[in-house]
DNA sequence: CGCAAGATTGAAGTACGTCAATTCCAGTGG
DNA sequence: CCACTGGAATTGACGTACTTCAATCTTGCG
C-alpha cells in the first residue's frame, strides 16, 4: 500500500476517493541509487517527491565542505511541497539507500491541498509532524550529550518507521553510517564510534547489521528522555473530532 | 499598520479584501507582561495568538529543568497556526518583553487558510519560512562554534526586523538576556558572557543596551556564513509568476 | 539609596575534536 | 574458493572549546 497513504490515516480517516487520488498522483515512480541527489539547492522543479521505498536526507553543505544532515526521510515522506510555494530549494535532499521516489506534478499537489477537506488537512497535518520534528532535533542537538542524542534519534525512528509498517516485532532497519549519523548529530565521525561503542557496552542498543534490535524500548525512551508527544501520532484534531 | 499583513506582502501583493479579513480577525488584542505565557505545552485552546508588538519565545522546558528555546517571534510572527489542526501544543511560547498579541478564533484561521487564494498562499508562505528558520538553527547548532552562532543570529534578526520596519538604519532591538541567548544557542551563560566580550573586542558587533549596532553588516554575514535565501525574502512563485 | 536581576571573572574539570594509523568487512574478480 | 579492494569502523595520543561552581561587580529601577 501506498507509505503516504497509510501515514495519513493516522490523522484522519481517509475515502476511497481521497486515496485514490493520492494513488493516481504517485504513478511516475523512479529507482534511485544510494547516494544520489533528489534535488538540490537552488533548484526550483516542477515536481514534488514522495518517497516510497529506502531511505533520504536533507542536507546542506557548510562552506566548509561539511555536511549537515538536517531531517531523515522514510517511505510515506513528501520531500519537497515547500516548492509548490517557496522560489527555490534552500537545500538538498539525497538518498541514502536504494529508493523509489513518486514524481508527483506540482499542480497536483496544490490541488490537492487546495481542496479543504480532510485530505488537505492530513497533508497539512504531516507537514506540521515535520516542523515538530526539527523542532526536537534542535533541542536534541543544543541541550543533549552525545549518547543521548543517539538513543533519541533511535527512537524517534523506530516509531516513524512502525508507524508506515516498517518495524519488526522488535527491530527496524537504520541505513546509517557512523559517518551520516556524525553529520547529522554535529559531533565527529571518531566521537560518534566510540559513542557507540559505549552504549553497546551497556547493553542500551543491539545491532544486527544495519538493523537495531530493540528488545526494552521503554528503557531507551526513559535514558534520552524521549517524550513522543511531539510525532503527534494521535491524530489531530480532525480524527478527535470524529471519535 | 498590521505587521502581519507588512510581512505577508513581501510574498505576494494583497488586495484590499484580504487585508481587510486580516486586520479584521485580529481585533481581540491583549497586553502581555514580559517573562508571561502566551501559551503552554499540553494546551489546546480555540485562538491562535498574533504578535503585534514585542518579542516572544517557543520553548521547551526539559527533565532537567533547562530551559531550550527553538525560536523567536517578533511582531508579525503567528504563534501557533498548528494549533489549528494539531491535537495539542508540543511546546510553549511565552513573551520576552512586554508585549500586544491579537487573539484569533480558531476558525477564522482556518476560513482564511481554506480559501485556496493568494492570502491563504501566503499563509503557508510564512509557516514554510517558519520552518526554514528552524533547519538553519539546527545548522546552526549543529555545525558552527558558539561566537558564529550569535553572529549569525544576529544577521537573521536584522533581515526579519528589517522585513516588519523594526530597524533603524543601523540599528535594531534585540530584547535578550545573556541567559535567553545561551538557552537559544546551547550554550552556558558563562560562555555566552565570554564569548560576546570576545565578538565585541574584534569590532565585530556592539551594542547600546538592549539595541545592537550594525555599522558592516557585510563583515557579520561574511563571519558567520550567513546566506539569507533560507528567509525567502524574495517572495515565492506567486510573486514571481505576478513579475 | 538600595535592591535584585543581570553581567562579569577565575580556576579547575570534561566532553568532544583532530590527526593519523590500523583493522574490519562486504563485494568483486580471478 | 581465495585474494583483492575500497569503504566503513576502530584505535591512540593529544589538543581545545565549552562547562561548572562560586564569587563579585554593574546596572536599571522603585
Amino acid at each position: 500500500m501506498n507509505p503516504l497513504i497509510r501515514k495519513l490515516e493516522q490523522f484522519a480517516k481517509l475515502s476511497d476517493e481521497d486515496k485514490r487520488l493520492v494513488d493516481d498522483a504517485a504513478r511516475d515512480v523512479r529507482r534511485l541509487e544510494p547516494r544520489q541527489d533528489i534535488i538540490r539547492e537552488g533548484d526550483r522543479p516542477d515536481e514534488v517527491h514522495l518517497l516510497l521505498e529506502g531511505w533520504a536526507a536533507r542536507y546542506k553543505v557548510l562552506p566548509g565542505g561539511e555536511r549537515a544532515i538536517m531531517a531523515y526521510l522514510i517511505p510515506g515522506d513528501l520531500c519537497d511541497i515547500h516548492i509548490a510555494l517557496l522560489d527555490r530549494m534552500d537545500h538538498s535532499i539525497g538518498t541514502l539507500s536504494p529508493a523509489k521516489v513518486a514524481y508527483i506534478p506540482r499542480e497536483r499537489i496544490e490541488a490537492l491541498m487546495g481542496r479543504g477537506d480532510d485530505l488537505a488537512r492530513a497533508l497539512t497535518w504531516s507537514m506540521l509532524v515535520d516542523e515538530a520534528i526539527l523542532r526536537e532535533w534542535l533541542v536534541t542537538l543544543g541541550h543533549r550529550p552525545a549518547d543521548k542524542r543517539v538513543v533519541h534519534l533511535i527512537c524517534e525512528m523506530m516509531l516513524r518507521s512502525k508507524a508506515v509498517g516498517l518495524t519488526d516485532d522488535d527491530s527496524f532497519d537504520l541505513p546509517l553510517t557512523q559517518e551520516e549519523l556524525a553529520d547529522t548529530m554535529g559531533i565527529t565521525p571518531v566521537h560518534m564510534n566510540r559513542t557507540l561503542q559505549l552504549l553497546r557496552q551497556r547493553g542500551l542498543i543491539t545491532t544486527r547489521g544495519r538493523r537495531v534490535i530493540v528488545d526494552d524500548a521503554k528503557r531507551l525512551m526513559a535514558f534520552s528522555d524521549f517524550n513522543p508527544n511531539y510525532l503527534h501520532q494521535e491524530g489531530g484534531r480532525a480524527r478527535s473530532a470524529r471519535a
